[in-house]
DNA sequence: CTGAAAGCGCTTACAG
DNA sequence: CTGAAAGCGCTTACAG
């Protein structure tokens, strides 16, 4: 029951003019006299007709797609940023291509490389933060590529990412105020530069408290869930227990408060918590959560008007944003011995 | 610093032979002999040549793109739905176009206007179920496409469904065995079909067993936080507020237990709660969450099966799955009086 | 103010 | 086993 659809000759032959005509009334190219112009439009819509991307792209036009390529779209901080970026771009008439490369760069390789063989307009993309072969090729063939939330080794690219090393150092002073001194640390992945930034934050705001460093402390949780949740299992076994948690994003801190439900842990007093990335359920649950505050709309804001803004002018290639630290109420400690005296014979494993 | 991409034309000069040989050993899609074959993709991996996705398109080929469009992505519901798709669609080649509508009819039409000028193999949608000329051209035109979650008005497409009614018939009749015989429901967006028949499953539950319907238990919730929140506040001032509330979809049940933090209701002895759509958050909170769990990963996994067998033996064209009923803490009754007589002191209006 | 025509980079009958 | 060539539906110098 296919309908034939028709192309730039019906509309032509139909309006008794030269397809380059239609075309210069359908995209305003140059001055056609309005008796024409209005005779073409009429015919237009009269066939319904849609002029063909494909054909368009062929042509040498722009394509009107640019792809996202995400580690984790399950991950609400990677919603809220595709968002920001559709706010701006839907409005000037682009498509995205999402791919979810669920941190694999082998996934990541392959995106890249269909989207060299499509004729996309720009690529908005959280690298995994290896080299990338894909990667450097798309920008030597000019396509304008912004890296976002994470940097990678490739050069002539836009940068919009969070300072990560003051917002950790901003949360882990936080928690050292409040009394901590053993701060656990739940890692991000190691290939990931935020990983390694928050960190720096960590240490810094350790150093000038002379608080040592002790690795023992330090726990990968792969910014995942399961992570999070054997992140506190590892701390609690540990001979001197941390007496707080800083979870580097919003999937362990999930997983963290799992173990807590399930071990009977009671936050803050048991064991204190700031997180990376905000959520709704962060302000439900009890406590709630203190956390840095990542502007995701915005950064998707700012990453889409970069890649489409030709004057060079109004962004720098690297645009920085800052975090907040949303004070809530799981960090304060009121009690000073470690917690691991008190709970560790209701210690129940997970159940698999 | 553009390089320069090469053609099939330049792979064709290089390898000796014709670009129709150089298509086919790409395609695989005529015998060429094992010698020019090699020579071929020596030549292929030599150029870094990559055929265009554009030219592909316009010679008449499939695009390898599937359209997908959802109303919130920031509901995990649908992330969940992407993945799914995803799973199964990227190892076949495709790529997905993703395009949030908002629940905005103008925003839907728009994209699936977009998307009749595209060269796309197929569509993914969950419509807002309003009537939607776009959608009825996009299937004249022999565009296949899936609806998922929600029925629209439109004759020859896929359907991959929630049994809602049983769904939520099965929630209702849980509540009022654990005693509830007043249910506020939390409505969502009147022009989706899954508020509809949700309600039909509350209205089926509550006449088995004989209890009246009540026009001022159902409110008006949108889908949205705000709308569970604002649905609390309502129900505790009714002169006879209900003693549970059925939240029909995750982010107004987000809102509900917003509510019950700030005004201090503990659930379920103060009001019972059962939701649909499950999380992570569910299981975390106190109390814990009993909710209706969509299979949503495999709804995803079903929709893009659908849409790419070409033998339609393997699916119906509409598969219905069934929800399962998650039993956890936050629907048992222990005291039967209303809440209101208890708590309307303590009413803390929402700050804005 | 408007047309004729080349060209974008593929695929695919048609031929041999 | 492989080529020459038409054609997909646009855009854009070139001409007038």
């Amino acid at each position: 029951v296919k309908k034939p659809k028709s192309s730039i000759k019906d509309v032509a032959l139909l309006a008794g003019v030269s397809t380059a005509t239609v075309s210069h009334v359908i995209n305003k190219t140059r001055f056609v006299s309005e008796e024409t112009s209005r005779k073409v439009n009429e015919v237009i819509t009269e066939l319904e007709y849609l002029p063909s991307a494909a054909a368009r792209g062929l042509a040498g036009k722009e394509s009107k797609i640019i792809s996202v390529i995400f580690s984790d779209i399950s991950n609400p901080f990677f919603t809220s940023v595709f968002m920001g970026l559709e706010s701006v771009l839907a409005g000037e008439g682009y498509e995205l291509i999402l791919v979810n490369t669920g941190e694999e760069i082998e996934n990541q390789e392959k995106a890249l490389r269909t989207m060299l063989s499509r004729q996309i307009d720009g690529l908005i993309i959280a690298p995994t933060g290896r080299e990338s072969h894909m990667l450097n090729q798309l920008v030597d063939v000019g396509i304008p590529v912004v890296l976002i939330d994470r940097e990678a080794p490739v050069d002539n690219v836009f940068l919009v990412d969070l300072d990560n090393e003051y917002a950790a150092h901003q949360a882990i002073t936080h928690l050292i105020n409040d009394g901590h001194q053993q701060i656990g640390v739940l890692l991000g992945l190691p290939e990931v530069s935020t990983t390694r930034t928050r960190l720096n934050g960590y240490q810094k705001a350790i150093d000038e408290h002379n608080i040592p460093f002790r690795p023992e402390y330090l726990f990968q949780g792969h910014s995942r869930i399961e992570g999070g949740y054997e992140g506190v299992k590892y701390f609690l076994d540990l001979d001197q227990p941390p007496t707080a948690i800083f979870s580097m994003n919003n999937m362990m801190t999930l997983g963290v408060l799992h173990a807590f439900k399930e071990i009977g842990i009671e936050c803050p007093n048991d064991l204190g918590l700031v997180g990376f990335d905000d959520h709704d359920w962060g302000n439900i649950f009890t406590p709630s959560l203190t956390v840095v505050r990542q502007p995701t709309y915005e950064m998707g804001v700012i990453a889409a008007k970069m890649l489409i803004s030709n004057t060079e002018s109004t962004y720098r290639n690297h645009e920085r944003l800052t975090g907040e630290l949303v004070i809530r109420e799981s960090c304060s400690k009121k009690c000073q011995q470690h917690f691991k005296k008190n709970i560790s014979h209701k210690f129940i494993p997970k159940s698999e």
